[in-house]
RNA sequence: GCCACUUUAGCUCAGCUGGUAGAGCAACUGAUUUGUAAUCAGUAGGUCGUUGGUUCGAUUCCGACAAGUGGCUCCA
């Protein structure tokens, strides 16, 4: 007999040999039927996997991460065993499940998949998962894996295998499918109910661009159909949150074919946006210490040769133009052009730490398949600037900067988001990375040091690092799921010795800087597109382009509703009146459709009273005050930026 | 850049297997003077992304290019 230890900490005997759905089944039919795996001992396994030593079990559904991971991983396999039914000879690469459903790379040789072979595959699925077919476990040798893939002709499995230990291996099947994979899976393929292949989409081998590009089938899966409808209809109100959609009902920016691709255009609803914004950032940064600077859109070639960007970034850049013999480049980033102004005068420790900033416009030939909407554009505009301090002014200023993300995001109410702590990769020094292992090695002891003491949640990811130095990324998720940095905090040892920066100490000896560079609110276009997605076009009063729409009932008190807007206007509060002759519920449709924060209805009463009646956006009538009131108090929601 | 898809009026979208186009909203004109999410009537608006080809004839079929979109690679 064995012990099984259960998460509410009971302990169940068993015959040794036992399995996680036996277990499931002793305690209720019921449970039994909602298991899709198994964790032991803390690793998954499939429920019907013999449990031959004592044990902790946890009992995985659908309700767990794990659980639902098993499920999407299994309908991979079916979708497999489909796609191999329609499309003989497909070779497989691997299939893993995602946050949210899975997918599979493959080989189809000179065929391929169109939409319309969608839904074929999903009758065909879901046709096999009626069939109920178990899946079942074989552990293999490596010449019997290597054989059956030899006779198959698969090689991407055949690559796979030479990275396996033998005696490790095991082959899953279900129905006519045999997958080399390592499991675990759900029981059999009738849980499988509900069937969406979402989309095809090529995806390099290996996801190297210089290896062969296989296609990439995703789909989705669920235990029931009302899962996936409800699913499909969030998919549906997240693209009503859509920034690109925002974008174009709002005003806020057009983009056009004649301009180029990923040239952003803001209209006048945006450019109110954009000078809040700014108009934050000064203050913040004026409190900060900071000197603001103002620097050209391009420079020459010799200056991206001491930065030591056109090596790493040239690819990045606009090709420059030639003028006098003399090449010159769009500026693809700020900070050559702030390390000559701190070149321009000699330093001293009395002048560091020296914070200059700049909403600096720079351009980045992205590749065209990378643009998108206003999250990743050619050209943007930075919250740049850039920290010369020494080494022990470094701690204080970087966690300074930090602070200074946190202070905004507590403005914008942003919280969800990743701290990542982004690092080198040792194997890309000299090639993606300046080759400097002992100062890589100091400095992200550094920035790691400063998380750990500020007590900030952070993640470590490898190769993520600027070329310059390692970095601490904001990353935050647009509405569709895709990830982006929305904020950057960066460390360079790197420049300042190539452009020969340096100031006198107090001992009268000459030092070189460390550089901070850092963009709490990222670029105006990619912060802009984070906030529409992430209030749903409801911006807070102080940031909304139109911020009071004066709404009269009738054409008799268009007077009265221009001296109330002359009040307000008087105050700097963005106002207009709405003095077409509709009838007031259409004035009313249209303001909130526009997401105008508030409405004034102003007739017969309120004009008798020297009142207006407040309808808040989304959340109706307010009831009728003077306007002295109102002012009063939209003027405290805008100048303390209260959000929402 | 690579794989796939999309592109019809200002916007959202119809237009079956080839015979040069329609709706709603918006715009404009007129009537209406309205009390908290769409008043009524009329008018105007499109070389169907661009460009080659097939065809008696192309918005429709095929190719190239451009832009956009979903991914991959890359990145704020």
């Amino acid at each position: 007999m064995i012990n099984i230890t259960l998460p509410d900490a009971s302990v169940r005997q068993f015959e040794a040999g036992v399995s996680s759905m036996d277990v499931a089944k002793s305690i209720s039919e019921g449970l039994a039927r909602k298991v899709l795996a198994a964790k032991v001992n803390g690793q998954v396994w499939d429920a019907s996997r013999p449990i031959n030593t004592d044990a902790s079990l946890q009992l995985l559904t659908w309700d767990d991460t794990d659980g639902k991971s098993t499920f999407w991983h299994s309908s991979a396999h079916l979708m497999a065993e489909a796609v191999e039914s329609m499309f003989p000879g497909v070779k497989f690469w691997v299939g893993p499940p995602l946050d949210n459903g899975f997918y599979y790379d493959m080989d189809l040789g000179d065929r391929k998949i169109t939409e319309e072979d969608l839904a074929a595959l999903e009758k065909k699925m879901h046709e096999l998962a009626r069939q109920n077919n178990v899946y079942i476990r074989k552990e293999v040798s490596k010449a019997d894996a290597v054989q059956y893939f030899t006779e198959k002709g698969d090689e991407y499995k055949l690559d796979l295998l030479q990275n396996l230990e033998d005696g490790n291996i095991t082959f899953y099947t279900q129905g006519q499918f045999t997958d080399l994979c390592r499991g675990p899976h759900i029981p059999a393929t009738g849980s499988i109910k509900a069937i969406k292949l979402t989309n095809i989409a090529g995806a390099y081998w290996k996801g190297d661009e210089k290896n062969k590009q296989l296609t990439r089938l995703y789909g989705v899966t669920f235990p029931a159909q009302k899962e996936l409808d409800a699913y499909l209809l969030m998919l549906e109100e997240a693209k009503k949150r859509d920034h690109r959609k925002l974008g174009k009902e709002l005003g806020i920016f057009t983009m056009d074919e004649d301009v180029g691709p990923g040239l952003i255009m803001w209209m006048p609803n945006g450019t109110v946006i954009i000078e809040e914004l700014e108009k934050l950032a000064k203050e913040t940064e004026e409190e900060g210490g900071y000197k603001r600077v103002v620097t050209p859109h391009i420079a020459k070639e010799s200056m991206y040769l001491t930065s030591g960007h056109l090596p790493y970034y040239a690819d990045s850049m606009y090709p420059p133009m030639e003028l006098d013999g003399e090449k010159y480049y769009l500026k693809a980033m700020n900070c050559p052009h702030h390390h000559k102004i701190f070149a321009a005068e000699p330093r001293s420790y009395r002048d560091l730490p020296l914070r200059i900033a700049e909403y600096g416009t720079v351009y980045r030939y992205e590749q065209s398949g990378e643009l998108f909407g206003l999250m990743r554009v050619r050209c943007l505009h930075m919250n740049d600037a850039h920290i010369y301090c020494s080494k022990e002014q470094f701690k204080q200023e970087f966690m300074a900067v930090n602070d200074m993300y946190l202070k905004y995001f507590k403005i914008f109410g942003v919280d969800k988001y990743v701290m990542r702590l982004s690092l080198h990769s040792p194997e890309k020094l000299g090639v993606k990375y300046v080759n400097q292992p002992e100062l890589w090695k100091e400095t992200e002891e550094m920035v790691r040091n400063v998380l750990i003491e500020s007590k900030i949640p952070y993640v470590e990811v490898q190769d993520e690092a600027a070329f310059y130095g390692p970095k601490i990324d904001v990353q935050i998720y647009s509405v569709i799921g895709r990830e982006f940095t929305l904020a950057t905090n960066q460390v360079d040892f790197s420049q300042g010795r190539s452009f020969k920066l340096h100031y006198t100490t107090q001992e009268n000896t000459s030092e070189t800087p460390i550089i901070i560079h850092r963009a709490p609110l990222g670029t105006h276009e990619r912060f802009i597109g984070f906030l529409l997605e992430h209030y749903a076009g409801k911006l807070p009063v102080w940031l909304a382009p139109l911020q009071v729409k004066i709404l009269p009932i009738s054409d008799k008190f268009i007077d009265y509703a221009t001296t109330v807007k002359a009040t307000l206007r008087k105050l700097g509060v963005r106002t207009e009146v709405d003095d077409r002759s509709e009838k007031i519920g259409k004035k009313i449709r249209e303001a909130e459709l526009s997401r105008v924060p508030y409405m004034l209805v102003v007739g017969e009463k309120e004009m008798n009273e020297g009142k207006v009646s407040v309808r808040r956006q989304g959340k109706g009538d307010m009831g009728m005050i003077s306007i002295d009131v109102f002012a009063g108090d939209i003027k405290n929601e805008i100048a303390n930026r209260i959000a929402g």
